[in-house]
DNA sequence: ACGAGTGTATTATATAAATAATACACCAAT
DNA sequence: ATTGGTGTATTATTTATATAATACACTCGT
């Protein structure tokens, strides 16, 4: 199977584990709709393969997502998405970028710029990486 | 000495390792002229019993800041930002951003968020954080 | 029944990070 | 000289993370 799943990505000298990087890009494509109900999840071994990543890493992913009642495990096939799982609402997907522009705040604040400068920079910089 | 230094603040749980976060935060607080040529940093004792922290993690970043002549040692007195350090400009403080910018901008587009709406969303937020 | 595909348990190893308790070398003020 | 303040070295222990190599139980298509 393909699935080819790149949409994936990790970065393991980031500091923020690897397994937890992993829960968090699962949960926002899930928040985006890229992942709907129903949808499986790539294949442990398909997925480590890819990133080169041990497979007993992403099976912690997933087992913790399971746990977190994000996805099911059905033996045999692999990981689902939980059924009746809704894409999540603009406002709602905006909230989970609260702690990421948290810390973006608070970091400007230590470095003493003013929510102008910062302001203008976030646009400068979006010209650059959002379509 | 007091010194309160509640400047400083740091999250055990957040993946990022202690000794990094301070680290950075001290920085940034060089970069804003917040910390100045020739100030102290607060002693290791003092700083690990405001944040209930191991002095040696605190020694560990201090010692990985004087080995980036960022700081210099002083002999029985304490560590000391390094002379002739410049406040940066606004332009270098805000290039500091730009990581944690990348971050965002990547959330963002899994989220599957557009560019007005962050913005907006940004904008927001700022005027419950930011002065 | 077989084989290839699922996720997972197990055991072991390695590394980074943090803690803990001492002890040391140095400086400065008394 | 003594005391109390610096940072640091040392050794040991603990925890979380990640890897590695096997093995197992299950499902599906043939």
């Amino acid at each position: 199977m393909q699935h080819s799943s790149l949409l994936l990505q990790v970065v393991p000298s980031s500091g923020e584990p690897i397994y937890r990087q992993l829960m968090e890009q699962i949960k926002r494509m899930i928040a985006s709709g890229k992942l709907q109900a129903e949808d499986y999840l790539p294949s442990v071994r398909q997925l480590a393969s890819e990133l080169d990543i041990n497979p007993m890493t992403i099976s912690k992913a997933y087992g913790l997502l399971e746990s977190q009642n994000i996805v099911t495990r059905i033996r045999g096939k692999g990981m689902q998405v939980m059924k009746y799982t809704q894409e999540a609402t603009i406002e709602e997907r905006l909230e989970q970028l609260n702690p990421i522009m948290e810390a973006l705040i608070n970091q400007s604040q230590q470095l003493d710029l003013d929510k102008a400068q910062v302001v203008q920079w976030f646009n400068q910089q979006l010209e650059k990486g959002l379509k």
